[in-house]
DNA sequence: CACAATTAAGTTGCGCACAATTAATTCGTG
DNA sequence: CACGAATTAATTGTGCGCAACTTAATTGTG
């Protein structure tokens, strides 16, 4: 109604594409992952975990920006699939830490031509690729910071 | 383990950033829509429906790219909520027409915040937004290609 | 006109994301 | 050492996204 309409929808249209952009990955994931048997949320657990070997679940979220939620149901999913093993933390109790099986060690090697064919599917070349990514994650903190403020006003204690 | 980690890495967090860059705006949305009772996806609709009025489901779909599976509930919770009506069209029965209530509709005033304070909280200015979703919608169409590609060769005839 | 093919919504089932809560363990401080 | 605060996972509940299927209406073709 304002004359700042263009603007507003425009804006609103960023986080459109976003959405429809990471649709679309997912899309193709699917496609790709459905031999393996892994969604992409679990192959993303999978790739943190064929490059660090082992992690507490705690990290694996840090990592990927997930809480217990999240993770607990899909890693026991992971887990019925004979993909990995948790285990109680002899150090610390309250940690639980998941590895691989020797199952899913060897997926890996099923796994290795996936991203080159999302590479080849993105039609971006590196630097673009480099470049996306960075003014993403700018986003991403912008918006995250943001989140954190309006949360922290809108009901906090000042 | 091959020479070109670093390139498969790189790409692969593409879709990572995207995701996450996903999830941050609705983290941020989430927030700002607590206060209308809306999510994200319902004020997705609800802004079509500003905007057309009235609009069959089946366009309504194509409209923010989903199918009626997701769609079907959400328009009940919305319904539910006294902000829509559904009715069959009497010209095609097959169809079901959803429009705004008097309650919808006055919901407007109150969202048009919105815009502003997401624009706002992403720190880009005009130029950056559109050049940001244009290579993300080429990202899209590229991706949504490869993807049928994928799945008419995968099992298809050819 | 009859009937197969198509089209539009809805339903079911599964997995992910996230808020809120719970349970168990560890830490910190008196 | 005791006990409250903090930390780590797991659980519960809601909503979205999508594949697969169902139901009902319309269209096209003989």
């Amino acid at each position: 109604m304002s004359s700042d309409d263009a603007h507003l929808r425009l804006d609103q249209q960023v986080c459109f594409s976003l959405n429809a952009a990471s649709r679309a990955f997912s899309g193709l994931y699917r496609v790709l992952l459905k031999d393996l048997g892994l969604t992409y949320p679990q192959y993303l657990v999978m790739l943190a975990l064929w490059e660090h070997g082992e992690l507490p679940v705690k990290q694996l979220g840090e990592l990927l920006r997930l809480d217990s939620g999240t993770l607990s149901p899909l890693l026991k999913r992971l887990e019925a699939a004979g993909r990995v093993r948790r285990e109680r933390s002899a150090r610390d109790e309250r940690s639980v830490h998941v590895r691989l099986t020797d199952e899913g060690s060897a997926l890996r090697e099923r796994a290795a031509l996936v991203p080159r064919r999302i590479s080849a599917a993105t039609g971006f070349d590196l630097d673009e690729i480099r470049d996306l990514r960075a003014r993403l994650d700018r986003l991403t903190d912008a918006l995250d910071t943001a989140a954190r403020e309006e949360a922290s006003s809108g009901s906090g204690a000042e």
